[in-house]
RNA sequence: GGUGAGAUAGUCAAGUGGCCAACGACGGCGGACUGUAAAUCCGCUCCCUACGGGUUCAGAGGUUCGACUCCUCUUCUCACCA
């Protein structure tokens, strides 16, 4: 029982909403008293298979589900893809080739598998049996549903009374996603609050073609960026990906404010409530400094997508580089022919847009050379080995024959 | 299809003949303080080996000693009407 309770919070901890809680409890129940699995489905994109810590967000709740008996069913929208949710933006997509699709899931895997159990994850692609619908099929899938309440959709309501145009195709849309839950008789659908029309048309459609379940749906919320204010996004740059380099990682989620930092705890951390309760209380009471909190959730997440070692690695390296202000010992090297002005040097090593952004951070100060700060904007470089430093992040290294 | 309004740097947004490389805000960058946190303060924010030069205000022409500002055309956006 209280295994139970504790289930049932780890599963509703950071969700937007989650309709039809009773049912999730049930399905918890049977796992707990009988052994009994269920199923919780989540549909990914096939052409964006770089994901960022935004994406991680469901794939973490998704293996929360994991431990309390879930088989995953990780959907992969190799059909629906070629119509494109309707978000009004998107016009007609680009069809991907089947081997493109291929290789998405293999890099999908890939990333995925850092959090997912693969024994409890069933890759699936809604091609399979939206293909087989056929004509006919998709006919009967269109019956179930009608204009008015699909005008229901904020979007569509929205385009719809600013005239803007919506095709057929986009109504389409829904009505598939749904028909994926008819199909694999899913338990549960995840997704963002963004999904939630799309996710109900789950339940609505499973009740149609009567398969005599309704699916629990839970959303979450959308994570935000690294400014903690506007959701994470490559678009903004103010995301962590999946695959950047340990050091890199680090230093992101270093780099956030003390506030975000819970958040990032509750959607992104495997910790249990109960250890983030003690951590918080931690910092209330000054038993336990924030800085410290935080590099422990940084290197969590380090270690989850690289390795221990390169967890410790970058937590070392970034007291050497930061708290002792030493150099860092990977940076990238440069190397030039002859003589070189120190503003075009920046501008070579990329450190600077312009030499014009160069001599501005040389007057101001930013500029270092082996440590030394300089001041002279008109400063020659000749042969030797020149540590350059711009700021407190950028760092090149530069030979001058 | 008709009428009206508009297009200015990464974004928003002033400027309606010279004082405009263009107010301000946000963002970004740098510095101080720190825990590369937040908050705060200060500076910078088109390019060019630079007390000077070059190219910008949707695009193309024109008027003028001089245009982001006036005129013409083009493209695009928005609002109202149909």
């Amino acid at each position: 029982m209280k295994m139970l309770q504790e289930a049932l919070r780890e599963i509703q901890r950071g969700s937007a909403e989650i309709i039809d809680i009773e049912r999730v409890e049930k399905l918890l129940k049977a796992y707990f008293d009988e052994g009994k699995t269920y199923t919780v489905k989540a549909g990914f994109d096939p052409t964006a298979p770089d994901l960022h810590f935004g994406h991680t967000v469901l794939l973490q709740k998704l293996a929360t589900f994991q431990k309390y008996g879930a088989t995953i069913q990780f959907l992969i929208g190799d059909f629906t893809a070629q119509i494109g949710d309707p978000t009004g933006k998107s016009v007609t997509r680009k069809t991907l080739s089947a081997l493109q699709i291929q290789e998405n899931a293999k890099s999908y895997k890939e990333q995925v598998f850092k959090i997912l159990d693969p024994n409890m994850t069933e890759i699936v692609f809604n091609s399979e049996w939206i293909n087989a619908l056929g004509a006919s099929g998709m006919l009967s899938l269109t019956t179930t549903y009608n204009v008015a309440r699909m005008l229901e959709r904020d979007d569509f309501d929205k385009r719809y009374k600013s005239g803007t145009s919506i095709s057929i195709s986009e109504f389409i849309y829904p009505l598939l996603q749904g028909y994926d839950s008819v199909h694999l008789k899913s338990d549960i659908e995840i997704g963002g609050t963004d999904q939630k029309f799309n996710l109900l048309m789950g339940r609505h459609l499973q009740r149609a073609y009567e398969i005599g379940k309704e699916q629990s749906v839970l959303m979450m919320p959308i994570l935000e960026g690294l400014d903690g204010v506007q959701k994470m996004s490559k678009s903004l740059n103010n995301y962590i990906g999946v695959a950047d380099a340990p050091n890199d990682m680090f230093g992101k989620v270093l780099s956030i404010s003390d506030a975000l930092m819970w958040r990032y705890y509750e959607l992104l951390s495997a910790k249990s409530l109960n250890e983030i309760e003690a951590l918080k209380s931690g910092v209330a009471n000054g038993s336990l400094h924030p800085k410290s909190v935080k590099e422990e959730l940084s290197m969590e997440i380090v270690e989850r997508f690289h390795s221990k070692e390169a967890a410790q690695n970058a937590k070392d390296e970034f007291e050497r580089v930061h708290s002792n202000s030493q150099i860092p010992t990977d940076i990238e090297e440069f190397s030039c022919n002859e003589e070189i002005w120190i503003a075009k040097a920046l501008v070579d090593c990329n450190m600077a847009p312009s030499t014009s952004q160069a001599r501005r951070d040389i007057k101001q100060g930013a500029v270092k050379i082996n440590q030394e700060k300089i001041s002279d904007e008109q400063l020659q470089l000749s042969s030797g080995e020149y540590i350059l430093q711009v700021g407190k992040r950028k760092f090149a290294k530069l030979k001058v024959n």
